[in-house]
DNA sequence: AAATAATTATGTTATTTAACACCGAATATG
DNA sequence: CATATTCGGTGTTAAATAACATAATTATTT
């Protein structure tokens, strides 16, 4: 196998929620088959219309999940946080790849393969049990998302996007700075708006001291208010 | 219990994909626990908020699964055809209904305890499997419908709805009468605009020769251009 | 059958948002 | 170091769509 870490690392420190579920023979399948990749900012993890070979579990870093719309503008569908498991939906829908995934910022990835999870998935009902229910929870996610995009007003999105941000990634140590930096079309495809419109209303929030922007840097000032906004308009 | 018509049906006929995963016991467990019941057009099946308890699988008739929005605005989410599984999400991811459902027409369900499905599920890897499979298909959907609902514009919307409704319910005998209808508002709530613009893109439609419509009857005329409009403006 | 309510239709106006244009600052590149 | 190139910011205009008003038609109820 390329590349093992020299095997500096326990996967069940790696990726517990999925390794706590596994006999011992399991886990030994897992370990021999698995791969760890590291991403620099930007590079792509996977395209659309790839065929999907890996299920993948982010372990450091973060990564968008987006799709391509219409002339060049994307969506960004999902983001993620260590430890989330990832790019398996499209091999049990039987499709490539619907989406595309970037790494954020510097980012390790556990590989494992999908023969491998699927044979794993057909005599282990804690990990069948495990995707449904992860499934689910993202199915009603995307669900209420589709109605957000749809219905709520450019301020509505853009203070759900950043109370988004606050619950997935959290604070920084000062307990008011965002712990992602987005660049304003990261934002503007995160809450469906054009990069002028993410810009613009971004300013316009700070000029009504509910954030402050230093840059990519968000601080939240005024949290209720941000959840008035994306409540009600 | 109260309501098993008198076993005139033979549940292998009625929920045929479920049961072949069945074994005998598991099959004796469904017979003995489920429940059919009937809705009238317009009838509430499931409401949002509500605590899901049954698995359901609409055997006959045509139902919407929607989500109340901004503003008396509900959003269609998905519009089932016989033989299709529903009301099973929220109790895998462990959340009242986030959606409601209701009875398009004259219509016939079978109820399964969601207790007695997930205790199959748990014995049962096949069946565990059939919903990986289920909700990965759904969620993909999901995903693209929201790129959908947000980047396209009203007439690639409402074309993209019709388009919808021609492959989910298919034509009338004649070949060219959609096998559905809907009145202006649900189509425009699927299609996600307001009740008028569905109104006056529809009559604009009919104008160009793409569809003829006689009250809520579409027929599709051109099929090609319906596609073309559908994918680019 | 009359009355009432819901649905469909159409025209007008207001609002929201995208598109475009331009600039300065920061950052990357040869 | 000079120069592209990207990114953030702001103002202006144009396009898309919602909101509103009103009326005709069709269903539903009494």
């Amino acid at each position: 196998m390329a590349d093992k870490e020299q095997i500096s690392y326990k996967l069940a420190d790696i990726i517990p929620n999925l390794f706590t579920i596994l006999t011992e023979d399991q886990k030994k399948l897992v370990e021999q088959t698995h791969q760890i990749q590291h991403f620099k900012k930007n590079e792509i993890v996977y395209c659309e219309g790839d065929i999907p070979k890996s299920m993948m579990c982010l372990i450091k870093g973060k990564i968008k999940i987006f799709k391509d719309g219409i002339g060049g503008r994307s969506q960004i569908i999902r983001m993620l946080k260590p430890v989330e498991y990832f790019a398996y939906r499209a091999y049990f829908a039987n499709e490539p790849y619907v989406t595309a995934a970037t790494a954020f910022e510097s980012t390790t990835i556990c590989l494992i393969p999908m023969e491998v999870i699927d044979n794993l998935i057909r005599i282990n009902n804690d990990l069948a049990y495990f995707f449904v229910k992860e499934l689910s929870i993202d199915l009603g996610i995307a669900d209420g998302r589709t109605v957000s995009l749809t219905q709520k007003h450019i301020r509505g999105r853009l203070a759900e996007a950043i109370l988004f941000l606050l619950e997935n990634y959290g604070m920084e140590e000062d307990n008011v700075t965002l712990n992602i930096y987005l660049s304003r079309e990261d934002l503007a495809s995160l809450s469906n708006m054009t990069t002028s419109n993410a810009i613009r209303t971004l300013s316009i929030f700070a000029s009504e001291g509910i954030i402050s922007v230093d840059g990519r840097r968000i601080k939240i000032l005024d949290d209720e208010r941000l959840r008035r906004i994306s409540k009600h308009g």
